[in-house]
RNA sequence: GCGCCCGUAGCUCAGUCGGAUAGAGCAUCAGCCUUCUAAGCUGAGGGUCGUUGGUUCGAUUCCAACCGGGCGCACCA
């Protein structure tokens, strides 16, 4: 990679610098390389000149010399080295290097990009989660849409990863959900039954309820109520899950893996786990209930795993689903959460403690709200009352491409305005098209190309020394960033840099296509005279001269965009259309 | 009151490890389709980077205080 080869280049400058006695260099500095954004300082710059010069007690611009000098055969690498002002060391790399980009892009296609960074860890990420009581809602697309690419992102950049829903089956909620649905179920049955006021509103109630009623006919109507209550419950909570399921498949997600919390307490993982803790001391007894000392490993307070009455908290199964993680052996778990459980974070950090793990084990990638707007107006949405827009609306109003760009598109921790008339109207306009179009784009070139009989090389296959201008040039440079862009985005567990990229990428294409001809003109179009007059009137339309061999060696160019663009959409889970 | 997140153009937001003249999109205005897809392109206007201090060669970025917004502070999940 050029950017290797640079620091390389001038690590050895200064080691040698420091031989010499030029430089002291009490600690190894960090080659600071960056992206200049005026043409003329370069394609890399370097500020360790300065950084240097405290320690040093010189000015910057005299280390930069010195550093310079120390280069061993400049020639090599650049075409231009420069110093300016405070001491900014301004590198212009031989054009060859960047034609090697292609090639590397050539040479690895589908995984240009990836790397072995994790060097096989394993991650587990878990996302999604939501209750089995309804069906998905915008909130819950956001957290997938996110939870997916960072499974992706990860896999591409070397780990081994699981992805995982945990399924809030036991608790307070299903119970609810139960009572709900029976409810309905009587109604439906002609009996009049209150509606019990914290039970769940919304209409796929009725929908299970008329379920249930399929299957048992008016049988729970002389049942028990605990009874009925349980198998509306039953049949319920399949249903709904089955729906989530089904959603998440037309989103385009399939979880590797299911986790029942119902299952750790049947099971009595849940007694077991508890009782461990009990004897290391780290559960106590007070006020009748039984409490978690979180706070011997920085949680604020001490947390009740077991009320008065005997059951167990949230937190107890989650206990138990956390170490049953840790057990499975992995590296690191990745747990994507709304952003209103961050308060959550420290006891969960204290329960990977407690089993003897540095709390980093365990990274939260908070997904903040989902602000739903219509035209403008704020959409109240609350789950009881049963007034929230679903994922699957979402989905048929905008596309699931267009869905998840609009969710990865910003830092998840930051509140995302949604509004479903502006979706809605630029369905359109969407960035996600933006970018999806410099890949049908290509695409389409080539197809003429190929209708014209003219060939489309390989990078290895063209003349790539004919790609001199600075827009080629900057676009390759933007290439050779896509690996940083994908390893950052990785290790920060940051999707929105990967999408911000490819903006940023396809932000050059189009004016490339527009200002530069890639294939001549058509054979039958009526060149010649027409062009002159048309320059002059219209200069968006390119009208500059192209060899066949420059048009072979922008095609290679454009081949190599198009393969980028498919690796940074796939890390993303959008995709990539030939046509649109 | 305590904790977490946020405050950058009219709106929605990027801004890497502190770097050079702070960037996009939308909206507004003025233009560009007989030639490779106009879901595109060209140009214009628009800024006290919430405020005040501090750290240093240099601060939108780091630190502190304050102001403003959101969320959390359950024997709910």
């Amino acid at each position: 990679m050029v950017q290797d080869k640079v620091s390389q280049a001038l690590l050895e400058a200064l080691r040698s610098a420091q031989q010499r006695g030029m430089l002291k260099l009490e600690q190894t500095p960090v080659i600071n390389l960056e992206a200049p954004k005026r043409p003329e300082w370069g394609d890399v710059s370097c500020t360790v000149a300065m950084s240097l010069s405290a320690s040093e007690r010189r000015p910057p611009f005299e280390i930069a010399q010195i550093i310079i000098d120390h280069i061993e055969q400049p020639d090599l690498l650049f075409s231009r080295v420069e110093i300016a002002r405070p001491g900014f060391l301004n590198l212009t790399v031989k054009r060859q290097l960047w034609m090697d980009v292609l090639h590397a892009i050539e040479a690895q296609g589908a995984s240009y990009g990836h790397s072995h960074l994790g060097q096989g860890r394993r991650v587990l990420v878990e996302y999604v989660s939501a209750n089995p009581t309804g069906p998905l809602h915008v909130g819950h697309g956001r957290g997938a849409a996110v939870g997916q690419a960072l499974v992706r992102l990860l896999k591409a950049t070397g780990h081994e990863v699981v992805s995982e829903y945990y399924i809030n089956d036991a608790g307070r909620q299903m119970k609810l959900l139960g009572v709900s649905v029976l409810a309905r179920y009587l109604e439906s049955c002609g009996k009049s039954v209150a509606f019990p006021e914290d039970g769940y509103h919304g209409d796929y109630i009725r929908a299970v309820a008329a379920r249930v009623k399929a299957k048992e006919g008016e049988g729970l109507v002389s049942l028990p109520t605990v009874e009925a209550e349980q198998r509306s419950k039953d049949v319920a909570y399949r249903e709904l899950l089955t729906l989530i399921r089904q959603d998440l498949e037309t989103f385009g997600i399939v979880f590797d893996s299911w986790f029942s919390e119902a299952s750790l307490l049947t099971s009595g993982t849940v007694d077991q786990v508890l009782g461990e803790l009990k004897a290391r001391d780290l559960l106590f007894d007070q006020d009748g209930a039984q409490w978690f000392r979180s706070s011997v490993f920085g949680d604020e307070k001490d947390r009740v795993v077991r009320k008065q009455e005997g059951d167990y908290t949230y937190l107890a199964s989650d206990i138990a689903y956390h170490r049953d993680k840790l057990r499975r052996g992995f590296d690191l778990l990745v747990d994507v959460w709304g952003a209103d459980h961050h308060g959550y974070i420290p006891r969960m950090q204290a329960v990977v403690q407690a089993y003897g793990y540095p709390k980093e084990r365990l990274r939260v990638v908070l997904v903040q709200m989902v602000n739903l707007l219509r035209g403008g107006q704020k959409v109240e949405m609350s789950k009881r009352s049963g007034e929230f827009i679903t994922l699957r609306e979402v989905m048929d109003e905008v596309g699931v491409d267009a869905a998840k760009f609009f969710f990865l598109m910003r830092d998840s921790s930051t509140h995302l305005d949604f509004d479903l008339e502006l979706a809605k109207q630029q369905s359109q306009e969407n960035p996600v098209y933006y970018v999806q179009y410099v890949h049908a784009r290509i695409a389409s070139l080539r197809r003429v190309a190929e209708s014209r009989d003219i060939t489309c090389p390989f990078p290895s296959q063209a003349d790539l020394h004919l790609l001199e201008d600075p827009d080629e040039i900057a676009l390759i440079r933007k290439l050779s960033v896509f690996p940083v862009v994908l390893q950052a985005s990785a290790v920060e567990l940051e999707p929105h840099r990967m999408a911000y990229y490819l903006r940023e990428l396809a932000g050059m294409v189009h004016p490339f296509y527009n200002k530069h001809r890639i294939l001549p003109p058509a054979p039958d179009s009526d060149a010649g005279t027409a062009v002159s007059i048309e320059s002059a009137s219209s200069p968006s339309r390119p009208s500059e001269a192209v060899a066949p061999s420059l048009t072979g060696a922008r095609l290679a160019l454009m081949w190599a965009v198009q393969q980028v663009v498919r690796n940074g959409l796939q890390v993303l889970g959008v995709s990539a259309p030939e046509q649109m």
